[in-house]
DNA sequence: ACCGCCGGGTGCC
DNA sequence: ACCGCCGGGTGCC
């Protein structure tokens, strides 16, 4: 059987691809101008990509006995079948081929012997393929232990590994049936395991559902009592708790006191055990004093978050909602009150005088209540629907050195982003002045002095990490949810006059900043504050921020300490398994906080449909986390009882001249991809035929869409560099607007400063001049590993994308047949029942700017939320749009991709989706923004689809793609040819071929 | 004996 | 290491 499979496949995507056996070779496409964003597995554009390929070597080659020398130097032991990990040496002075053999715990055992070495280090160094050791007996030997050695790679590179080896006399044997795990044997009771044959299947293509689809079925038999046990929370939370949120709120409070040990470990005799690795040790693992809360978007994970928060205050009690009542003074933390009262006299102040901080000087009692109103919850911002204000602290900083965007982040100089944020965080904190004091702030040789007081001492404070998009979101929630008596200190550490001091941050209950205020502190010089205090719990919301493990960002969060972690997130594998073991390291879940060993239990086993592997992720997954979905249920009754959704397609029918052009367009475009047909190179003209159909779309919803025409020539290999300059920021336009997804693959965020590479690669700016200076003077594109160099980056120019818009704007307004479509239908439903809202929802965005002319001229009122909208503007177009009075918009133009996860826009009850998207998980994704907690209506989505057009073929590969999501973890095995027909079958349809 | 054999010293890379 | 390897002592049976 011909069991080919590209590394590229989709699933690479989702399970990092891996596949056993096989022989096919065309990993990557050998054309350099090839947009790995499209890759032909995928007419659909992917999701986002991986970024550096510490690529997974999915091919066994074979296994080696070798020898460990040297035990009796090091101090680094090993059991019988514990697995060993090999570490190149180069700089050792006696061999540079020197190789180490280290334990799981990363202590040295040992050393290969010279010779072993000598063979070895040339693949090691050159990534030929990777080698795993495991030590099959002789433990306990006093000078050298055997060790048996697997080999992985890339078929591409077999030859030459064996090659090498052969040079140095080795002969890679058979490959065992145990797939190399090898640990297997022993991991369940010392037996011989069960013999793990190579999976008869590779992992079949899924999409983003499907694979939420597989990650479901790993809880399905989970109906463990641990998860299902309720509990009320602290009074001091006032809104009422649904059943799922008490359950979830009973499991985290479980796990945050939870003595047991960790997945995977048992205690025997005096030592503890893992089962995965036979790892041994004397210390007791550490358990995770958290996990992962990946209950879908919508069933109110902000909620059961701040309900730990308060019910599992300070040693395992809850706050109180009068925390002054007598007999419940906060003994161990009264002393550490803060006041930030500018008008208070300060007292005895150690180290903290410049905040005028005074200490509680007797029992708390009444007075102390109105001593401490400063944060009330009953003065909340005007962030809180409910007209509630938070007690933000805000302190207005008298050094304007602070201020100096010279102090932002690389990443963030220079980018509009920048200002977008400093507004926002301005216009945060005017609006929580009500306790706005001034503060005076002197240098920072004070906070360090107060800082060493802080260390080792135990904080109560909870850090929150959250993307900007939902740092409003979490100031309102506290606000509306949180009884207005209760005193909670709450800072919002952002903006440029946030305070640096470890001492003050560690006497909040709550400190809550973003990634990138984080990332920038971890970044600069100066320590950060946030990495200088031992956090009681640090919270992540929306988790898979750090899903890529070398953004700095990821770093900057992996290094902050705390007793108990929690990760929130409605996918918590978004792209693949990878994204887990981000998760994993966060948690400091050992072994798997080091990559080789999660890679080795789990990832590839599992990529590889191991039974094993699966297993073992299954009960990893069950030890850590909790998930529901909107379709869960308790006791029979579902977690949230949505109103319906229903989606209605409705055809429209091009105006003749509309079509004429439609015609034009596709008939010229046919001809060119026609010829690419018959030559056999239509994968390789894929940027061509993504433009053909991005103007086939344009076109039906609006001709003045149309951008100028892409002349159709690809690269003829002599183009000028100016020519080719023309070309590549043309390709670049192209993958900006053709509705795919405009990530960068670096920061795996949204585009700041695009910037086009010789190879045709789009990323930041920033991100891709950060690797440069990483890896220079040989730096690599990190898609294709091509050649890059800093000089010849190409920037879009700004004339050239806002040309576009204003020529636009000249042009003279004109409807078309979707517009009529559309206001049609908002007419219609106006009269019916003025009163409902809607979503207009379209790829393109000056397509919505199109739209709202006839909105006027009809007398809407309505809002906007784009990407390129300022964080300041889209909070009030939110709160604007979910604004019930009468006047308020009815209708919400918003651009498909906009907004982060977790936009809640469920005043609308409509939806008009203009255009079909690529990914119906876009589309699907989109409509949750209303369809949602707090959803009361019934959800109506009309899809306008162009008849016999692009959008229809569009829709049925829609179909195809949803219809085959039967597949497990990799059933089914598909061909790479087949694949590739299937692929140019696909492209065929769309343009009706 | 420019060998073999013996037994002591010695030991990762 | 109850090995291998090294190099010095030694040398018929």
């Amino acid at each position: 059987m011909d069991r080919q499979g590209a590394c590229r496949d989709p699933v690479w995507k989702y399970f990092q691809s891996v596949q056993y056996g096989t022989h096919g070779n065309f990993s990557r496409l050998s054309h350099p101008t090839f947009l790995p964003r499209f890759e032909f597995q995928d007419v659909i554009p992917p999701d986002d990509f991986l970024t550096s390929d510490e690529e997974l070597d999915p091919i066994l080659f074979g296994t080696l006995r070798g020898q460990v020398v040297g035990l009796r130097y090091y101090t680094g032991v090993v059991n019988n079948n514990e697995m060993v990990s090999l570490q190149r040496e180069p700089n050792n002075p006696y061999d540079k081929n020197a190789i180490r053999v280290n334990n799981v715990n990363g202590n040295q055992v040992g050393h290969l012997k010279r010779d072993l070495a000598a063979a070895l280090a040339y693949i090691m160094d050159n990534k030929l393929a990777q080698v795993e050791g495991v030590v099959p007996y002789g433990a306990n030997n006093a000078f050298t232990m055997p060790l048996h050695m697997t080999f992985w790679g890339k078929e591409e590179n077999r030859k030459v590994v064996l090659n090498q080896l052969m040079k140095h006399g080795f002969k890679l044997g058979p490959t065992p049936k145990t797939l190399g795990l090898s640990l297997e044997s022993s991991w369940s009771s010392g037996r011989a395991g069960p013999s793990y044959n190579m999976p008869a299947h590779v992992a079949v293509q899924m999409t983003t559902e499907q694979l939420k689809m597989e990650f479901d079925k790993l809880f399905e038999d989970l109906k463990e009592d641990s998860k299902t046990n309720e509990m009320e929370p602290s009074e001091a939370i006032e809104t009422p708790l649904l059943p799922h949120q008490k359950q979830a709120l009973a499991w985290m409070i479980s796990r945050e006191n939870s003595k047991d040990l960790p997945p995977f470990w048992e205690q025997r005799n005096d030592l503890y055990y893992n089962t995965i690795t036979n790892f041994s040790e004397k210390e007791r693992p550490e358990n995770v004093h958290g996990g992962i809360l990946a209950d879908d978007m919508g069933l109110g994970k902000t909620l059961t978050a701040i309900a730990v928060i308060l019910t599992n205050f300070a040693d395992g009690k809850p706050l109180l909602s009068k925390r002054s009542k007598k007999n419940q003074p906060r003994k161990e933390y009264k002393d550490e009150t803060v006041k930030l009262r500018g008008s208070k006299t300060n007292k005895e102040a150690d180290g903290l005088s410049t905040l005028e901080p005074s200490r509680c000087s007797e029992e708390p009692g009444v007075s102390d209540i109105q001593e401490n109103k400063k944060y009330p919850m009953s003065e909340l911002s005007s962030f809180c629907p409910k007209r509630r204000k938070i007690a933000v602290q805000y302190i207005e900083s008298s050094d304007s050195e602070e201020m100096e965007t010279s102090e932002l982040p690389q990443t963030m100089k220079g980018s509009s982003k920048v200002k977008e944020d400093t507004e926002f965080a301005h216009a945060l904190a005017s609006s929580a002045s009500v306790t706005k004091k001034k503060m005076l702030k002197k240098g920072a040789s004070v906070m360090k002095g107060s800082k060493k007081c802080d260390t080792g001492e135990r904080t109560r404070t909870t850090l929150i990490i959250c993307p900007l998009s939902v740092l409003s979101n979490w100031i309102d929630q506290f606000g509306q949810h949180i009884k207005s008596e209760v005193h909670l200190n709450f800072y919002v550490y952002y903006g440029p006059d946030r305070i640096r001091d470890p001492a003050l941050l560690s006497k909040q209950d709550i400190v809550l900043t973003t990634y990138n205020i984080l990332t920038h502190d971890y970044g600069t010089k100066d320590d950060s504050p946030l990495h200088s205090i031992k956090w009681l719990r640090v919270i992540l919301d929306e988790g898979h921020a750090i899903r890529n493990p070398n953004a700095q960002q990821t770093k900057a969060v992996l290094d902050l300490e705390a007793e108990r972690r929690w990760v929130l997130t409605g996918t918590p594998i978004q792209n693949s398994l990878k994204d887990l073991w981000s998760l994993l390291s966060f948690l400091k879940l050992k072994p798997f906080i080091d990559r080789e060993w999660w890679h080795r239990t789990i990832q590839r086993p599992v990529t590889m449909g191991d039974e094993g592997g699966l297993r073992r992720l299954q009960s990893l997954i069950k030890n850590i986390t909790l998930r529901r979905t909107k379709t869960s249920k308790i006791k029979g009754k579902p977690v949230l009882e949505l109103p319906e959704r229903k989606v209605f397609i409705q055809h429209i029918t091009l105006s003749e001249e509309e079509r004429k052009i439609y015609q034009s367009v596709k008939n010229e475009g046919k001809a060119t991809i026609g010829r690419y047909f018959t030559e056999g190179t239509v994968l390789a003209h894929y940027a061509d035929v993504l433009g053909l159909l991005l103007r086939l779309r344009q076109i039906c919803c609006h001709t003045h869409l149309l951008t100028n025409g892409m002349s159709s020539s690809g690269p003829s290999g002599n183009d000028t560099p100016e020519e080719l300059r023309k070309m590549l920021i043309k390709k670049m336009k192209l993958i900006l607007s053709s509705g795919s997804d405009e990530e960068c693959a670096i920061c795996l965020d949204s585009l700041t400063v695009p910037v086009i590479t010789h190879c045709a690669h789009v990323f930041c700016k920033p991100c891709i001049c950060q690797v440069i200076q990483n890896e220079q003077p040989h730096a690599k594109c990190p898609l294709c590993r091509n050649n890059i160099h800093g000089d010849n980056l190409l920037e879009c120019p700004p004339e050239e994308l806002a040309c576009n818009s204003e020529k636009k704007s000249k042009m003279e307004w004109t409807s078309s047949s979707k517009i009529n479509a559309l206001m049609h239908a908002l007419i219609e439903l106006r009269t019916e029942n003025p009163n409902i809202k809607s979503l207009v929802v379209s790829q393109f965005t000056t397509f919505l700017s199109l739209i709202e002319t006839p909105l006027k001229d009809s007398g809407f009122v309505f809002t906007r939320l784009d990407g390129s909208m300022a964080q300041k503007k889209r909070v009030e177009s939110i709160q604007c749009f979910q604004n019930t009075e009468a006047g308020s918009p009815t209708v919400m133009l918003l651009s498909l991709k906009a907004g982060g996860v977790g936009l809640n826009l469920c005043a609308a009850s409509r939806v008009f989706l203009m255009d079909p998207a690529w990914n119906p998980a876009a589309e699907d994704q989109c409509f949750d923004r209303c369809h949602r907690l707090g959803q009361k209506q019934e959800v109506i989505i009309t899809k306008f689809i162009v008849k016999d057009s692009v959008e229809e073929n569009m829709l049925k590969i829609q179909n195809t793609k949803r219809e085959l999501a039967a597949g497990a973890f990799g059933t089914k095995k598909t061909d790479a040819n087949e694949m590739k027909q299937a692929k140019i079958n696909e492209i065929r349809t769309l343009i009706d071929l």
